[in-house]
DNA sequence: ATTTAAAATGAATCGTGATTCATAAAATGA
DNA sequence: TCATTTTATGAATCACGATTCATTTTAAAT
C-alpha cells in the first residue's frame, strides 16, 4: 500500500513538473526570457509562485531546461536523417524538411531560440553555458560530416566542410527569422526548395563546361 | 564675448556627449544590454551616474542611438558600393569586403548587434522598434535590388530577389557569428571568398551543359 | 572678489520582480 | 475522526539597479 501511493506521488510530481514546463514554454515563447515574470508562468500553469520553486531551482534553470530540450530534439531529428544510407544531398533535403516541420510546430519558441543562441546577454552558471555551446557544436559538426560525405562522393566541391555547414545553417536561420518577422503567413516549408537550390547550387560540382 | 563662450560650451557639450557614447559602446559591447549597468558606463566615461542623464534620457535611448548609428553606417557602406556602375556580382563582392572590414573594426559591438537584431527581448518605445525595423528592411531591400540587377543582367538565375538577399544575409551573419564565438582568431575577411563562391555558385546561371 | 548661472555629482529613492518562508490546505494512515 | 506528513500558497523579503534631486563644484560675468 505504501509503494502504491508513493508511485502515484512520483507520477504526480512528474505531471506537475511537466505542466509547469509547458506553461513556461508558452510564456517564454510569447515574451522572451527577460520580460517574462515568474508570476506569469505561475498563472499560466495555475500554480502559486512559490510552488514553481518546489520543482525548479530558478527561472534560469527553467529556461535552460526548455532550451536544451529543443536543441536536443533538433539534433536528434537531424542525426536520425543523417544516419540513413543515402547521398549527402538527399540527407540534407530530408533533414531540412524535418527541421522546417519542427520549426513550424514550435514557431513561438523559435523567436527566442534564435536570439538567445549567442548567449551574450547571460550571466549564467557555467554549466548551462557549456551545455548550450556543446549542443551548437554538435549541430554544426553533424552538418559538417554530411558535407564531408558530399565531398567524398565527389558531388560537392571541396570546400571546408565546416564552412559549408556554417553557410547552410546561416541560410536556414535567416529564412526562419524572415518568416518569424514577416506579417504574411506562409509555411516556412515553402522556402525549402529555394534554399536548397541556392545552397546545393553553390556547393555542388559543376558539370563539365563545354 | 557672450557668443564666444557659448560656442565653446556647445562644443564641450557635444564632446562630453560623444565621450559618453564611446564609453557606452565599449561597455555594451563587452557585456550586452541587460547586463551593463549605468554605473559601469559612468565609470568608463569618468562621469557621475547622474551626469549621464543630463545627456541622455535613459539607458534605452543610449543603446538605441548606438545601435542605429551602426546600422546606418552599414547601410551607408553598402549603398555606396551599390551605387557604382558595375555588374551585380562585383557590387556584392565590394560591399561584402567593406562590410567585413567594418565588422572587424567593430567586433565587440557585433556580438550584441547580432543577438539584438530580432528585438524579441524588448519592451521599448514603439519609436525605437520602428526605427530598427525600418533599417533592417532597408538593408534587405538594398540587397534585393542588386539581386534583381543580377537577374536582369542574366548572370543570376531568376530566384525571388528577396530570397537571394535573405540567403546572403544569413550566410554573412552565420560566418560572423562563428567568427565571434570561435577561439581561434582569424580575420573574418578570410572567409569572404568561400562565402562568395558558395553564394554566387548558387545563384548564378549555369554555363550550358554539354 | 563676489554674485550668479551652469554643470556635475552620487547618495537616496523608488519600482520591480525573483526568491523565501510562515502558514494553510490536502493527503495519508491510524 | 484526528494526528501527521506532504504539498501548495502568496504575501513579505530582499537584492538590484535605473533614475532623481538636493547639494556641491566649476565657470562666467562684473
Amino acid at each position: 500500500m505504501k509503494i502504491r501511493t508513493s508511485e502515484r506521488r512520483a507520477r504526480e510530481y512528474l505531471a506537475h513538473r511537466k505542466e509547469i514546463l509547458i506553461a513556461a514554454e508558452k510564456v517564454f515563447a510569447a515574451k522572451g526570457f527577460f520580460t517574462t515574470k515568474m508570476i506569469d508562468i505561475a498563472q499560466e500553469a495555475e500554480f502559486g509562485t512559490g510552488t514553481l520553486y518546489k520543482y525548479f531551482k530558478s527561472k534560469e534553470e527553467l529556461f535552460f531546461i526548455l532550451f536544451n530540450e529543443k536543441m536536443e530534439e533538433i539534433n536528434r531529428l537531424i542525426k536520425y536523417e543523417f544516419s540513413r544510407i543515402a547521398p549527402a544531398k538527399e540527407k540534407i533535403r530530408g533533414a531540412l524538411k524535418n527541421l522546417f516541420e519542427f520549426i513550424e510546430k514550435n514557431r513561438d519558441f523559435f523567436r527566442i531560440f534564435l536570439s538567445e543562441q549567442n548567449l551574450t546577454e547571460w550571466t549564467i552558471k557555467e554549466d548551462f553555458r557549456k551545455g548550450i555551446h556543446l549542443k551548437r557544436v554538435t549541430y554544426i559538426n553533424l552538418l559538417a560530416k554530411v558535407m564531408k560525405q558530399g565531398v567524398q562522393e565527389k558531388t560537392f566541391r571541396s570546400f571546408n566542410p565546416k564552412d559549408m555547414a556554417c553557410s547552410l545553417l546561416g541560410m536556414v536561420n535567416s529564412f526562419v527569422l524572415e518568416w518569424l518577422i514577416s506579417k504574411k503567413d506562409y509555411p516556412i516549408a515553402s522556402k525549402l526548395e529555394t534554399l536548397l537550390e541556392i545552397f546545393l547550387g553553390g556547393v555542388q560540382r559543376r558539370e563539365r563546361r563545354r
